[in-house]
DNA sequence: TAGTGCTATGGCACTAGTCATATAGACGCT
DNA sequence: AGCGTCTATATGACTAGTGCCATAGCACTA
């Protein structure tokens, strides 16, 4: 139900769906994804449930569309989802992979996989800095944002902190398989 | 298709369905969880596919269990798949709460919900500890360990890493949170 | 011997989400 | 006129996963 309340704060200014997702794409992106057909159904159905009223709408570059907005009801069913921190397990795809990656024998392809992941970890990194360098040309830039603007900082303050972690985790594991590499060439030197 | 996969690695040591899942409960708990009814479709289909083999066995504590192991085409599969790392999108629901948090206009449920993830990650940075406690007895520990220690090791590291930053965000959260809310109380002070 | 709890498997209804595809208006290009 | 691209909405088939429930063997114990 995660996306339906996410919906809610978003359509509290008015979107058509097509927006929403250049808005997942763009300013969710790094902690949730949707996809335009998963949008749109739970839009319709949110419309249904009157958690959002609609009009139609023309459009200067395009056909018609229907703009969405989070109606009363919308937005009490949104306060009541932030009374309580949802903490649903994690599902780290690359985390299990790692767990099981001596299955792998061959050492170039373990450092193979790792060094894509920190390559991944660093780009995505520098995207969310960039982002942080916007926001800094904001003299009250952080803690003196107005409220709508100091919470989306605080998940970009994560974000941040987060990739930080994954990547110096990345970074460090390698040049810890590359030791373990040389000494076991070494061992196998002097067993020779 | 990451359940599938996981099982191929756990399943290179044969178990059945319900001791498979006390697996997922104590040993990927940071990183993956699944259902029973999820484990047992799967398993069932990946048996039926050749990936798996399984036989029935007699339990000493229970009725008669299915043990499921895999099989040399299951090793190849498992092998292919990590090759590269999977990295599709992490969807942190607590993260979209946090962005919406200004609509919970009262500060005290904010810091509620903000103390509330601090502790959650409290809990879960000690459970780990707690796990990396009991492998620091080990001599090997922890760039000596045994391939197949090692890997499982890297990803404990990770979670160690990824909490830790989890924990600090949120207590730095807190503080600035509460910061905000002695300021607009002395500015409105000034106001009266 | 009845109850409780753990071991063990599995079905059913449901929800969330992906991927491919269809339709169509507006605009610019060739 | 035709083509590509962006805007815009939507459906159908499919996959992954949850939550609830049914069944049943076995051990312990009150």
């Amino acid at each position: 139900m995660a996306l339906d309340h996410i919906l809610l704060g978003i359509l509290r200014t008015p979107a058509s769906g097509y927006a929403v997702k250049a808005h997942f794409d763009q300013v969710f992106r790094h902690f949730w994804a949707a996809e335009l057909s998963q949008i749109y159904r739970t839009l319709r159905r949110m419309d249904d449930a009157g958690l959002l009223s609609s009009r139609s709408e023309s459009s200067d570059k395009g056909p018609a569309k229907r703009v969405y907005q989070t109606t009363a009801r919308g937005r009490q069913r949104l306060r009541l989802w932030l009374t309580s921190p949802e903490l649903g397990d994690e599902r780290l795809t690359y985390l299990s992979q790692v767990y099981f990656l001596d299955e792998s024998r061959d050492a170039t392809a373990t450092l193979r996989f790792m060094r894509e992941l920190r390559d991944h970890f660093a780009t995505r990194l520098a995207e969310l800095e960039a982002i942080e360098q916007g926001w800094r040309a904001d003299p009250r830039y952080p803690d003196a944002l107005p409220d709508e603007d100091f919470h989306p900082q605080l998940t970009l303050a994560l974000g941040l902190k987060k990739l930080s972690a994954q990547l110096a985790w990345a970074e460090e594991s390698i040049g810890r398989i590359e030791t373990r590499e040389h000494r076991k060439e070494d061992e196998h030197g002097i067993d020779a």
